[in-house]
RNA sequence: GGUCCCGUAGCUCAGUUGGAUAGAGCAGCAGAUUUCUAAUCUGCGGGCCAGGGGUUCGAAUCCCUUCGGGAUCACCA
């Protein structure tokens, strides 16, 4: 519609005006709906050129487009805006074109670069919470929908398996424990491990009380206590490779791998491969080294070793401790580093993580710059704002934390009790049931995580159970469940006829069907806009808009009930595309379609 | 203090390569087909787009500035 409407225009200008349109001065939208028309021109940059006023302008450009282009049936102005109109031969051409297409909107598999989505990444001492619903949501998100515009993509979690708050949890669970295990407590792994984190805070806390009561400063309090100094003894003997050391932490961390699983499972993500940070930090070091030898770096007096970035406008910045131990970029410089060995086809890499380490990326990307790795202008941050509770922040001394696990069960209940006033489920056994609230609740929640800009700050408030109705996943849901009905029944009584064959050359379309195809054929537009941005949100809203369009139509229409036969298997088409566009759409978001509910 | 992000209806959010009368949902009010699934649809009310200045035919959108909220600037992760 763009190039047909844009070579109209230009050869428009070219023939009353005897100019060529420069670059910029094509301005082409969506023509708003209170206005006739698909598409429209802004006139006012052409003025220039045509040297009569907008309206006139307007006229003489709208009479040439549809005396001689083909596909522009009508026109009108309306102060400086040209509101063209499409014929109906090119709107019902396109319909039948998307009709037959089942990729349609899709580029072809692995047409586009290779590239690595990191996300989750996850500390292994404390269970997964609601910031990282959106964080994993998010990652897989973007994944599906850079597959969808062609690209191959790995999905892949750093696990920050490595470090004083292991030791912390272990520290606790030998001093505290007596031996609990998941299977003698029956609690989830992450979720034993965490309160063995919370423990050792509690201990920590009341022994800085008592330090300070004898005259310590609180700085000194924060080191010297018996339990924190156990935790430092822990990390040194495990750094050391301290046999028994390592095989609790092995034994800690495998239960929390197991919580871990089983949590991914019912988020509906998975990873491609797994990096360890208790690998990669040592490679980082490697390559730190490497780095100060080739004069990248620079080491001081002391020994530590540091990146100069004052000439970027930033810091100076450490990357190794002068005792020689690894810091946090230390094993992302190396991770970074091995990934791309890994993948030596590896455009670039995406970081789905928080915003408030924007720094920290933005100095990952120039040490990997300054160690010559050119892909890493391409490396992309892709930073998301908190999920903030109306108390503020969520904070785990403050017992504000919003668990994943417990939220996405709270989703399904909530599911359950609304699908029992509806009471539309008879005949479902009680496991399909369940499934069924399982994937309804967690349309709730990441429709809720995933419809709002990424990179702004977001609030959820856990009084209000998320909403099933309006801009919701349920209501997108629900009007794919409606298409499917109106499929079914037709079928009943047709059973060799499938909408892809519908015949409707001969059928005239109203407003709301028109409206509803118009909105089908920005599909692939949206859908490549949210791939560049990466953006889920795009789709999200383009997902309720195009459920909105169809919920009009089919609330004044009747499909399978029409006589008029033109008339029902156009929408029986228009009701098949509908349901796939929006099963598409909500697939890419990581939300399952039912078949009923 | 430096840097970055955000501020749009009572609430949660759309809308920024500058375009027409700033849109949805929720909440409130008033209605609708008792069905091809009402988790729907229709209507009403609700806005100095944080404030001020500038750029221009035109600004929620770009620039400057003030205010408010958040993040960050560790040999923490």
């Amino acid at each position: 519609m763009h190039a047909i409407v844009g070579a109209a225009v230009r050869q428009a200008c070219s023939d009353l005006f005897s100019t060529d349109l420069a670059e910029g001065q094509l301005q082409l939208q969506k023509t708003r709906k209170e206005f006739e028309g698909d598409i429209t021109v802004v006139v006012f940059p052409l003025t220039k050129m045509s040297k009569l006023s907008p309206e006139a302008t307007g006229e003489a450009l709208g009479k040439h487009m549809t005396d001689h282009a083909h596909h522009i049936s009508k026109f009108n102005v309306v102060k400086g805006f040209l509101n063209l109109s499409m014929s109906a031969e090119f709107w019902k051409g396109f319909f039948s074109d998307a009709l037959s297409n089942d990729d349609f909107g899709f580029a072809a598999p692995n047409s586009a670069s290779h590239v690595m989505v990191e996300y989750s990444s996850p500390n292994t001492n404390k269970p997964l919470h609601l910031g990282h619903l959106r964080n994993n949501f998010l990652g897989y998100s973007v994944s599906e929908i850079l597959k969808a515009v062609g690209h191959r993509v790995t999905k892949v979690q750093i696990i920050n398996d490595r470090g004083i708050h292991i030791c912390k949890s272990m520290v606790a669970w030998l001093n505290y424990g007596n031996g609990e295990t998941p299977e003698s407590s029956g609690l989830k792994g992450d979720k034993l491990v965490g309160k063995y984190y919370v423990e050792f805070d509690k201990a920590h806390k009341a022994q800085m009380k008592e330090l300070i009561a004898q005259g310590s400063t609180e700085e000194q309090a924060a080191q010297q206590t018996a339990i924190m100094q156990q935790a430092q003894e822990m990390l040194r003997s495990w750094e050391a490779r301290d046999e028994e050391t390592i095989a609790l932490w092995s034994k800690m961390n495998s239960w929390v791998y197991d919580g871990f699983a089983s949590t991914y499972k019912a988020m509906g993500v998975d990873f491609d491969k797994l990096y360890f940070e208790s690998n990669t930090y040592i490679n980082g070091k490697e390559e730190v080294e490497k780095g100060l030898a080739s004069g990248a770096f620079f080491q001081k007096d002391d020994g530590s070793i540091w990146i100069d970035l004052t000439d970027e406008g930033l810091d100076q910045k450490a990357l190794l401790r002068k005792d020689g131990t690894a810091m946090y970029i230390t094993q992302d410089i190396g991770t970074a580093i091995l990934r791309f060995r890994d993948y030596p086809d590896l455009a670039y890499q995406i970081y789905t993580v928080g915003n408030e380490q924007e720094y920290h990326f933005k100095v990952l990307f120039k040490i990997l710059k300054k160690l010559g790795f050119e892909k890493a202008e391409q490396c992309y941050h892709l930073s998301y704002g908190m999920v903030e509770l109306p108390e503020g922040k969520m904070k785990s001394r403050e017992g504000t934390v919003v668990d994943a696990d417990d939220l996405m069960h709270e989703m399904a209940d909530v599911a359950r009790e609304v699908s029992a006033e509806q009471g539309k489920l008879e005949g479902l056994a009680e496991t399909e049931k369940n499934a069924l609230y399982d994937t309804i609740g967690m349309a709730a929640l990441k429709f809720f995580l995933l419809r709002v800009d990424p990179k702004k700050n977001m609030l959820f408030d856990p009084k209000e159970s998320i909403d099933f109705n309006g801009n919701t996943g349920p209501s997108v849901q629900y009007t794919f469940v409606r298409t499917q009905a109106v499929l079914r029944r037709y079928a009943e009584g047709n059973s060799g006829f499938h909408p892809k064959n519908a015949d409707f050359t001969n059928y005239a379309m109203n407003g709301a069907e028109a409206d509803v195809v118009s909105k089908i054929y920005e599909w692939p537009t949206v859908l490549r806009g949210s791939a560049s941005s990466y953006n889920p949100a795009d789709i999200a809203h383009y997902c309720y808009d195009l459920a909105k369009l169809y919920n009009t139509f089919y609330h004044d229409n009747q499909v399978v009930r029409e006589a008029d036969e033109h008339a029902r298997h156009f929408r029986l088409a228009l009701t098949y595309k509908t349901g796939a566009v929006i099963r598409e759409g909500m697939r890419l978001l990581g939300i399952g379609m039912p078949d009923r509910m």
